[in-house]
DNA sequence: GTCTATATACAGATAGAC
DNA sequence: GTCTATCTGTATATAGAC
């Protein structure tokens, strides 16, 4: 790992965007480093230069996927819980959709369980996160008298959020049901979720 | 192709078994043939005497993978709307349960868009079918009264088909949330989505 | 039907010149 | 830093004896 020039490497760069591109298409079996060298347009042995290995590659490549993986939540404690939630939903659908290459590739490593560790635990820290804040909006709104007083905080944001995962899976399957659109399907589950809480 | 014996040849039978097992298990690049032919005690050049190839042999081997996937409701149509629900939830999560290793092979594979038309429209066939009971079922409630008259029963029944999902899915990835077990949210799915149909 | 031995291809990784 | 040439391992598949 030589020392970088000042303000970085731009062939290594260039072979790292490459690199992340690709794993993220076809995957880790199905990129041979001879694709990569192609691609970046240098030899194979540069890049076993830059890298100790291809499974060294992969890592690197990985840290960058994974940047855009962070949640931007906005003025959320403006809202009342009602519109926090919504929000909430709104924004994990959308995340998904605008980063559904990446999050198909994420998703297929942990399905068959190749996923580096690095990669499970961001992720669950995410998804932590995320209900952690709907469970908060949905305790909010239970004590001040907003939603019902026997909701469950926890499970319901659980629910909730396990719906979103199936209307989104739906999307990496089939293309979904033949009759409902995801939209659809997402209006739905913000309805009945919603006039489910409300007191 | 060598005509079997009557009643089928054993050797390549114990072949079938063997690679129906391990691919499910590792997935097709991580199952060499010379681990199938270890662990079926034979060798390699016999198993591609009675497959023609690697592929043929999985697309074989997938077959008796998808034998267990039919459905096999019972006699539900004796049952009220109510218990119909969710005896038709039980049973996607019993089986998903039972299982566990194939439906994640295939999931797998279907995520990594790499399964054969052949499963994907086996799969597609059997979902469809499912959402078809379930939706059946929420509309009858609704015309003989039991259920809301504005009940949506696609809407309402692919919502609980995907939060169904969503449910099963966690099983695949972390192990669901800490604080819930997949039952008491597959509980929580049953009752909110069948008080939500309740007139 | 079943085996051993071999052909062929391609992957990741290294050596060494420039 | 970057290249060409090569090593080494392992995979699928074939040839041919029994």
């Amino acid at each position: 790992m030589t020392e970088a020039s000042p303000q970085g490497n731009r062939t290594r760069d260039r072979i790292l965007a490459t690199a992340a591109r690709l794993f993220s298409q076809h995957g880790y079996d199905h990129t041979p480093l001879s694709l990569v060298a192609r691609e970046a347009e240098v030899s194979k042995a540069l890049i076993l230069w830059h890298f100790e290995s291809k499974q060294d590659l992969f890592r690197a490549a990985l840290g960058r996927t994974l940047e855009p993986y962070y949640i931007d939540v906005g003025d959320i404690g403006s809202l009342d819980e009602y519109e926090q939630i919504k929000r909430l939903v709104d924004l994990y659908f959308k995340f998904v959709r605008a980063n559904g290459y990446s999050v198909r590739f994420i998703l297929d490593m942990m399905v068959s369980e190749s996923a580096p560790d690095e990669v499970t635990s961001h992720v669950n820290r995410l998804y932590s996160l995320f209900r952690e804040m709907l469970t908060k909006a949905i305790t909010q709104g239970r004590d001040n008298g907003r939603f019902r007083s026997d909701v469950r905080p926890d499970l319901d944001a659980a629910l909730i959020l396990t719906a979103l995962d199936g209307i989104l899976m739906e999307q990496f399957l089939n293309q979904a049901t033949p009759t409902n659109t995801s939209e659809e399907l997402l209006e739905h589950l913000k309805n009945t979720a919603l006039e489910r809480l409300l007191s």
